[in-house]
DNA sequence: TCTGGGGTCCTAGGACCC
DNA sequence: TCTGGGGTCCTAGGACCC
């Protein structure tokens, strides 16, 4: 019996809950994201948004180019989560075995439910009724005997849709999959398809596999050799889904040029990362910054520490050290982010040094307050500071 | 109309060790 | 005097996804 896997996907999810929320925007466009007139993009919009040729990632006034009329609204994401979870509730109904992979979507493992909720389209057919109940909101759904082939059909369907590939259907599922479609191949790769005349799935299959690693690489051309024959190519197979790294970046409104601000923004991205290590009980080895000139080049610079980072201050140093090694002097940033990595269990403080491991006891004390209080608890130094970059 | 923020994984080259 | 391979860790950049 091969099994049943699901992928459940919410139907333009923010602006569905925002249409649901106000029912005076039912029917209308409504686009979720940054403040048309700043800097920023389309978080999501709804489907008559689309209409109008609004897409998500879209620069915002790109979209209010477009559409006009729309009604633009902020990410409420504490809301979307609260319904997420209610969304989350009904699938563990259906099955145990239910892995969320994003606030709206999930995978669910239905094999041997037949029983109790009959085929594929019978349990789909309950499971979307039994959200749309709960919630009011409405979900696609696709189903096959494997994550990738199950992710693509719930894409197929949308919005408000149901699509079983049989076992043994995948191949001409897949042929009927425009290229540009395919989950995992996004624009260079389609770029290559095009430079190489790949024009559909089908003759993608023609390439034997060594000729794709080839071509595309090791690991995307053995992807691609599974992909296009409706086989796993291991989606999010990983069990426990323990994070690798934790970062925060900021776009500025304007660009910036003045060093003492840019540090200081570095320094609330450090504290901010420490609480969040903190309240996952996780350090970090590896510390990354990220910058973007206004001309919108990229680059980062990273290091590896020698023991655990164990305090904010020490994490700020880290960051300032790599940042005043790579800025370009001079040259206006758009964009500064920090990251941590080499993420491991506990916040240990075996610091030799006694000051780092009082600055960190002190730290952990201050965190384990703004935890329970859910207060903004700031540094005397960083309020001192007093900038708002990104008002 | 300039292009968000939070992640994951892959690649290529260099350092270093055996 | 010339110069092996393999393995691992690290860095910088890139592709991709939601």
């Amino acid at each position: 019996m091969p099994p049943v896997i699901f992928h459940v996907d919410m139907d333009a999810f923010f602006a569905s809950v925002e249409q649901h929320d106000s029912p005076e925007y039912a029917g209308k466009p409504v686009i979720v994201g940054a403040r048309p007139g700043h800097r920023g993009v389309v978080s999501t919009c709804s489907y008559e948004a689309r209409a109008f040729g609004v897409r998500s990632a879209m620069p915002i006034n790109e979209a209010a180019r477009l559409c006009p009329q729309g009604i633009f609204l902020p990410v409420r994401m504490e809301r979307y989560q609260d319904i997420s979870n209610e969304v989350f509730s009904v699938l563990g109904d259906f099955t145990p075995q239910v892995d969320r992979v994003s606030i709206d979507e999930a995978f669910l493992d239905m094999s041997g439910t037949e029983r109790l909720f009959g085929p594929p389209e019978d349990a789909g057919r309950a499971l979307k009724k039994k959200i749309r109940e709960s919630t009011g909101l409405t979900v696609s759904v696709g189903a096959g005997a494997n994550r990738f082939i199950a992710k693509l059909a719930s894409a197929r369907s949308k919005p408000d849709g149901l699509i079983v590939v049989p076992s043994g259907g995948e191949e001409s599922f897949m042929d009927a999959l425009p290229l540009g479609k395919l989950w995992g191949a996004g624009e260079k790769t389609q770029e290559r398809f095009r430079e190489l005349n790949i024009r559909s799935v089908k003759e993608l299959r023609g390439y034997d596999e060594g000729l794709l690693q080839r071509l595309f690489g090791q690991a995307m051309g053995g992807f691609l050799y599974m992909a296009c024959r409706g086989l796993d190519c291991g989606m999010g197979r990983d069990e426990a889904p323990t994070s690798r790294s934790i970062s925060t970046e900021r776009t500025f409104e304007y660009d910036v040029i003045d060093q003492d601000s840019l540090e200081a923004v570095l320094l609330e991205s450090a504290q901010e990362l420490m609480f969040r290590l903190f309240t996952m009980g996780m350090q970090a080895m590896t510390v990354a910054i990220k910058l973007r000139y206004a001309d919108f080049r990229t680059v980062s610079a990273r290091k590896t520490q020698e023991r655990a980072i164990s305090s904010s201050d020490e994490l700020y140093r880290h960051a300032v050290e790599l940042f005043r090694k790579k800025r370009e002097s001079g040259q206006a940033i758009r964009l500064l982010g920090l990251s941590v990595s080499g993420l491991e269990e506990g916040m240990e403080t075996q610091g030799e040094l006694f000051d780092t491991a009082k600055d960190s006891r002190l730290e952990r004390a201050i965190f384990g307050l703004k935890k329970k209080s859910g207060s903004t608890m700031k540094k005397a130094r960083n309020l001192r500071s007093g900038l708002d970059l990104n008002p």
